[in-house]
DNA sequence: GAGACGTGGTA
DNA sequence: TTACCAAGTCT
């Protein structure tokens, strides 16, 4: 246990942050609840760099709470298209209704009102209270439980009780009741800008002094790995199918699983008889198609390699199914980035 | 408690 | 090339 008193831990904290902290991030100005929420969404396991564009464009399509509850889901995904964890975006969605419909249209100011609200954990009810109300209330992301693990030399495994504990103990004990807004996005800002993972710039941290890891000389070695896993193969053949007028026949995907809401190239099994099936469910008289080159994509937990039917067709379309429409190329819903990818490439360097 | 859930950056 | 990871939550 680190017996600094917490109070010199936050001073010294809050004096670096005056120095060096970020006070230019979109969602600071204005820092309205709604604003703060919508970016601490974004941000769950999401660098600032990926999210402000993300922001900016979300804002200026849904600037307040009743238009995104209003919006219609295809709106919403959309936006969140590329930045990936979709259920993001499905809860989002939810909760800007329950918000309107059960609070008025206000964002509750409670850690305990908050969580309830599909999307927001802990952590995220924690900095929406922190930052958007100036209330006291400990954050845990992922840098403040880098800097307080290195701080207090918690060397459990990651993700196990034995880690999260203590450093919900600890966010909590040096927590200062003044400066609630800065101190939080002090503690994030020092561990994404100099309690950097990788090699800490120790040099250049006002708690080094004060520091069990560095004291140790196991700052680098801190939070401990986890194990690493196995990634599973999975294959997968998609169609790309055009018609007359050049415009592309997508898929909706179920809420649930990868990719859960986007849209996508209508996926079919890999021995399908594919010829017979878009006769079946597009009316559409097409060949065996064009196999194009494939592409893999890595997941956190497994890799997919898609491998991409060109098929051709001449018929008139309908469409037997709800959850397939045609959509043109420059007018198209939310779909994954390794499918934006492939329907920008040039066709002809697609074909085998 | 462990696994699912995306993407782009970095070493 | 491969592995790991970033402002986590849900089941």
């Amino acid at each position: 246990m680190n017996d600094t008193p917490p109070e010199q831990i936050a001073d010294a904290l809050l004096a670096w942050f005056d120095r060096h902290g970020r006070r230019d991030l979109p969602w600071q100005h204005p820092r309205t609840a709604y604003r703060v929420w919508i970016a601490e969404i974004m941000l769950q396991q999401t660098q600032v760099t990926t999210v402000v564009d993300y922001f900016n464009r979300f804002m200026v399509r849904f600037p307040d709470v009743e238009t995104l509850a209003e919006a219609v889901s295809d709106d919403v995904m959309r936006h969140w298209a590329g930045l990936g964890y979709y259920a993001r975006a499905r809860n989002l969605h939810a909760a800007a209704q329950r918000i309107v419909e059960a609070h008025a249209g206000e964002l509750p100011g409670d850690v305990e009102t908050l969580i309830s609200l599909p999307g927001v954990g802990r952590s995220t009810a924690g900095a929406i209270v922190a930052q958007a109300f100036g209330r006291w209330a400990p954050i845990l992301d992922g840098n403040a439980k880098r800097v307080i693990a290195r701080l207090a030399a918690v060397t459990a495994t990651p993700g196990t009780a034995a880690y999260e504990k203590p450093l919900w103990q600890l966010a909590e004990r040096y927590t200062p009741q003044e400066r609630v807004t800065d101190y939080t996005q002090a503690i994030m800002d020092l561990g994404a800008t100099v309690c950097t993972r990788g090699r800490p710039h120790c040099e250049r941290c006002p708690l080094a002094d004060r520091c069990l890891a560095k004291q140790a000389a196991i700052q680098n070695q801190l939070p401990t790995r986890r194990q690493r896993k196995r990634r599973e193969q999975r294959e997968t053949t998609v169609l790309l199918i055009e018609d007359a007028q050049g415009r592309i026949l997508l898929e909706k995907r179920p809420p649930a699983g990868i990719w859960g809401g986007l849209w996508s190239l209508p996926e079919v099994a890999a021995d399908a008889d594919v010829e017979a099936l878009c006769t079946q469910r597009y009316g559409i008289r097409a060949d065996a198609g064009l196999l194009l080159t494939p592409l893999s994509h890595t997941f956190t937990h497994f890799e997919l390699t898609i491998h991409p039917r060109r098929m051709q067709h001449r018929d008139t379309v309908r469409i037997m199914d709800a959850n397939h429409r045609w959509f043109t190329r420059d007018d198209r819903p939310g779909i994954p980035a390794p499918i934006a990818r492939l329907l920008n490439t040039p066709q002809q360097s697609l074909a085998l």
